[in-house]
RNA sequence: GGUCCGUUCGUCUAGGGGUUAGGACAGUAGAUUUUCAUUCUACCAACAGGGGUUCGAUUCCCCUACGGACUACCA
């Protein structure tokens, strides 16, 4: 019987999420989408030291905002079929496993202390060993239940003497497995350690809880960032010993995402010293040394659309074999293949999120961006009707690439020009433009007809009276206007303002023109 | 250092033994808009290097170089 498909997403609670991560978790929910099986997401939190509140909740916030829903977390209102999904809350679940290894002799006890191991390391690189490690050579040289008498082990586990359980790694054996993306890896066991699986917290580490509660929660594919893929061989051995091989999840290890400027795998640090976000939420955390309240800009906070920021954030390793751009969610869960995720890891690309959050926008129906319009205008203390703030919105939104820039473009519907442009003044401002002007708002509160067809029929027409060309014009009368040298079309313009405030308008630019040449 | 992974335009990528190596973003130029932006059109621009295999390699194999990950009682 096919197996249903079930994969996972498991953060740990260790700070803000960064846009790898909700890659990674994307490409989990997408899989899971399109094979019709199940999400789930599990916080790895075996680590408490490297807990930080607010975290959880901050992953929990994101994955919401993008729109990547969940079958299974610790969050549902009722617990799951696999609950509890925090590791911290199944500790007691996992020494038994451990027991499980250690009687079958596939891992030991081990006693030594960190200035033991320290010096052991220190050893073997005074001595040039290539690769310095707690293995199947060195082991033979260290305090643990393979070295020690039975009765000494026993005694010191009497005597609650800290301890870590070892996986005990074959000298020589070569572990593969088929990812998904990368094909066949091989990886010879001697370059494997000998992990800690307990640690002596009685905390399992990452390895065994990962194992353990994929197989409990019935893991189908493991979708990962490509630095686990050294781990991934351990991880088999595992699955092994387990007696488990044969539910084994499919591998998939994926690219890593790097920083744009110079080398190396993006990283939490890097905030927004990048100039760009890599956050998909505003994050407030604190200084690592100093402790100083630090706050990291997210893609919502910068005005990215959720849908364009997934579409973005999609492309980065995947791509459909078409030449199709634009993919709303479910265009990516239908057309998604693990197949087609890329080898290389993928450089971040400034220009083309905001090309991607400009498509959104302008798709957005005038409606819902004249709904943005009017809260973020009441904000300012203006009062517009909805239907003029959507045809402000239908103006003005092929000149912004965030909803903030269309409130921005909106603002000289509301405020009269406080300054006029120079350069336009003293190039095309003379007294026959404005006398032709002062004909224009003299006769536009009388046009029955304020369309911008209407207005600009009316302007040809006064100025076919004064015997000027609208080339001569135009550009002083956007400045008297809108107080700019560049803006949205002005006949719409004035006929959103209306010829009774364009006439005003009109008029104030000439008395204070007026006023400026005599001065 | 060791192990593993990777390498096509500036960036994201398609392709794959014989192609004018395709698209998108960015950039440049032109057209439209008597403005800016938009839109449209055009242009610019890549198979890391060296060996094989082959009639023929960018594609398959090997080596080199470069980049990256990992190398904790962190995940």
């Amino acid at each position: 019987m096919e197996r249903e498909v079930r994969v996972r997403f498991a953060p740990s609670p260790t700070g803000p999420l960064h846009i790898g991560g909700v890659r990674t978790a994307l490409y989990n929910y997408l899989l899971a989408r399109k094979l019709g099986g199940k999400m789930l997401l599990r916080i790895e939190d075996t680590d408490q030291n490297r807990f930080v509140p607010g975290a959880e909740d901050y992953i929990r916030q994101s994955l919401e905002w993008c729109g990547i829903t969940l079958d299974e977390s610790p969050w549902t209102e009722t617990p799951g079929p696999h609950a509890p999904y925090r590791q911290s809350e199944r500790k007691p679940m996992y020494l038994q496993y451990a027991q499980q290894l250690l009687d079958s002799g596939h891992a030991y006890y081990a006693f030594d202390t960190p200035e033991e191991l320290d010096a052991m390391r220190a050893r073997l690189t005074a001595a040039k060993v290539p690769n310095p490690q707690y293995n199947s050579i060195t082991r033979a040289q260290m305090r643990n239940s393979l070295t020690l008498p039975e009765d000494e082990v026993k005694q010191l586990l009497d005597n609650n003497t800290p301890y870590v359980i070892r996986l005990k790694v074959p000298r020589k054996e070569e572990i593969r497995f088929n990812d998904l993306i990368r094909g066949w890896v091989v990886v010879h066991s001697s370059s494997v350690d000998d992990k800690v699986l307990m640690k002596s917290d009685g905390m399992p580490t990452y390895h065994l809880a990962n194992i353990v509660d994929d197989h409990l929660m019935e893991i189908t594919h493991v979708i990962r960032g490509e630095e686990w893929l050294p781990s991934a061989p351990l991880h088999v051995l595992l699955y092994r010993y387990f007696g488990w091989e044969s539910t084994m999840p499919q591998f998939a290890h994926l690219p890593l995402l790097l920083k744009p400027d110079g080398t190396g795998k993006l990283s939490k640090r890097d905030g927004d010293r990048l100039g760009f976000p890599v956050f998909p939420l505003e994050w407030h955390g604190k200084d690592a040394e100093t402790g100083e309240p630090t706050v990291s800009s997210g893609y919502r906070e910068s005005g990215y659309l959720p849908e364009a920021f997934i579409n973005f954030l999609a492309f980065l390793g995947w791509n459909p074999g078409t030449q199709q751009e634009l993919f709303t969610m479910d265009d990516l869960i239908a057309t998604f293949s693990i197949e087609r995720v890329s080898k290389s890891p993928a450089r971040f690309d400034q220009n083309k999120v905001r090309w991607y959050n400009e498509q959104y926008l302008r798709a957005k129906p005038d409606s819902e961006l004249a709904q943005y319009l009017l809260d973020a205008l009441k904000e300012q203390g203006v009062e517009v009707s909805a239907n003029k703030a959507e045809q402000i919105a239908a103006l003005v939104k092929e000149r912004a690439t965030f909803p903030a820039d269309l409130a921005k473009e909106a603002q000289l519907f509301f405020h009269r020009p406080t300054s006029y442009d120079e350069q336009v003044i003293s190039k095309k401002w003379n007294a026959q433009v404005a006398g032709a002007l002062q004909e224009f708002a003299l006769a536009l509160p009388a046009t029955a007809d304020s369309t911008p067809e209407g207005i600009k029929a009316l302007l040809t027409q006064v100025l076919e009276r004064q015997g000027i060309k609208i080339g001569q014009v135009l550009q002083a009368l956007r400045v008297a206007v809108t107080g700019a040298a560049a803006g949205p079309d002005l006949m719409a313009i004035m006929s959103i303002l209306g010829p009774e405030e364009t006439a005003q308008r009109l008029n104030l630019a000439i008395d204070q023109l007026a006023a400026q040449a005599s001065a």
